[in-house]
DNA sequence: AAGTGGTCTAGACCACTAA
DNA sequence: TAGTGGTCTAGACCACTTA
């Protein structure tokens, strides 16, 4: 490295407009590269490719823009990454994608429509089993049930029932949910460390049905989440959302 | 900065064992750090934050790292940054989670299964309406259209429809699905860049129905995806589960 | 003990965009 | 045009894991 006057001359970032050859080494460069050659098969499921070091020479470039597109590859769970061990081509095509889980108010009022929140049972309740099962609770141990639905144009939207976990809250009153979701509450009375999403397909029943405007055993797609303030848990819910109703993502 | 003998001796890392009061400042910390002035409200819902020049300062690490902890959270929706702008408090506490989407075989290996695949159907037709949609393709140029199911044990555990635009696509025969489900062909033949899933619940009919071994009706769990190469359109697939099946993401 | 990924730093330049 | 985030670099040390 050279020196001048008290700073650095550093390789320069290739120039652009110097005709030359030199390519762009971005990480998305990089990790596209990879890509291609996990998908021709140079590098096959479950074999070790070079490693940072290797390929940053390689590419030309530094280790950091290397780290940088692996790091974006492994997230996506295309390879998985070890250390002392190296870097695999993931055995598995498994993938990950995200999905947008919107608060309701946001998607209904993205339809264009009047969005209303209605509070339709509250009190304390035995958990169901599969509430007690989620928050690993006794399920003699009462919770608070709270009841809602949400409408969009008046229509019903999506009905949703959540157990609360009143032992590690703080202080919750029917005030509290009359007007905002219970949701909403949550997270700003709670520090909500972790949770669990589960999403399924299951018919109609009961109170569900009722507040859907469905017939009992209508297809009802389900969202099951669950929420840990570090390893308390706080609160299990389940979201009812009438056919047609689509949750979207992009990659 | 101080330079000795050639080289700098720049300002170390905080010592873990010199009994300091010295904090770490790992973008972990940072983050946390953040996220709890969130949730405190310090920092409200649509308002701007400091940028990261100032985080980086009044937290004493380098903005690199203020950069690395902000990006997590802009990943996870939790703030929104724009150039020239600044960060906000993301103005509607939507959220982000990264779904598993399992490659079959691995999804019914994992259950101690023994896992079978089987073609259904194969052959050219005029794609469903959803499908030319998706595809943005007219609806009456014909697609190859494959048929599959999957088996746990002898029970039905899934099946697909899958349509293939052959304009676009190497030559496919139908041994090439024989054996193995399309999907992993694609992957395997086409560099795919981008896609998307929908997910929704709805009622089995004909050949889902009959396939998986349910009432016509019954809710199944349905994934839709639609798969691109740069800008042309490769491919759409249902898949239907059957009830009790569950999508889950741990965050 | 040694190898590999994980992260931090200080500095620089670039890209986007509101004013 | 100026301000803010986005990224790259060279170097360093650390953390985890296998040998």
């Amino acid at each position: 490295m050279t020196r001048i006057s008290g700073t650095f001359v550093r390789s320069l970032r290739p120039a652009r407009s110097s005709g030359g050859s030199k390519r762009m080494n971005t990480w998305q460069s990089i990790r596209n590269d990879v890509l291609e050659r996990i998908r021709s098969r140079e590098w096959e499921p479950g074999e070790l490719i070079p490693t940072e070091e290797q390929l940053a020479q390689e590419m030309g470039c530094a280790r950091a823009t290397v780290n940088r597109a692996l790091r974006e590859l492994a997230e996506s769970g295309i390879i998985e990454r070890r250390r002392k061990v190296g870097t695999r081509v993931a055995a598995t095509a498994s993938r990950r994608t995200t999905l947008e889980m919107p608060v309701i108010r946001t998607e209904v009022e993205a339809m264009g429509a009047a969005y209303a929140y209605l509070l339709t049972s509250f009190g304390m309740a035995e958990p169901s089993p599969e509430a007690a099962r989620a928050l690993q609770l006794d399920s003699n141990q009462p919770l608070l049930l709270v009841k809602a639905q949400y409408l969009a144009d008046d229509q019903p939207h999506c009905c949703e029932a959540i157990w609360l976990n009143t032992a590690v809250l703080p202080q919750i009153s029917r005030d509290d949910v009359t007007e905002t979701p219970a949701h909403e509450w949550l997270a700003s009375n709670m520090p909500l460390t972790h949770g669990r999403f589960a999403i399924l397909a299951d018919g109609a029943t009961g109170d569900c049905a009722v507040n859907l405007r469905i017939p009992e055993g209508t297809p009802v797609l389900t969202i099951e989440r669950t929420n840990w303030s570090n390893t308390a848990a706080v609160s299990f819910s389940r979201q009812f959302y009438p056919p047609q109703h689509r949750l979207v993502s992009e990659e």
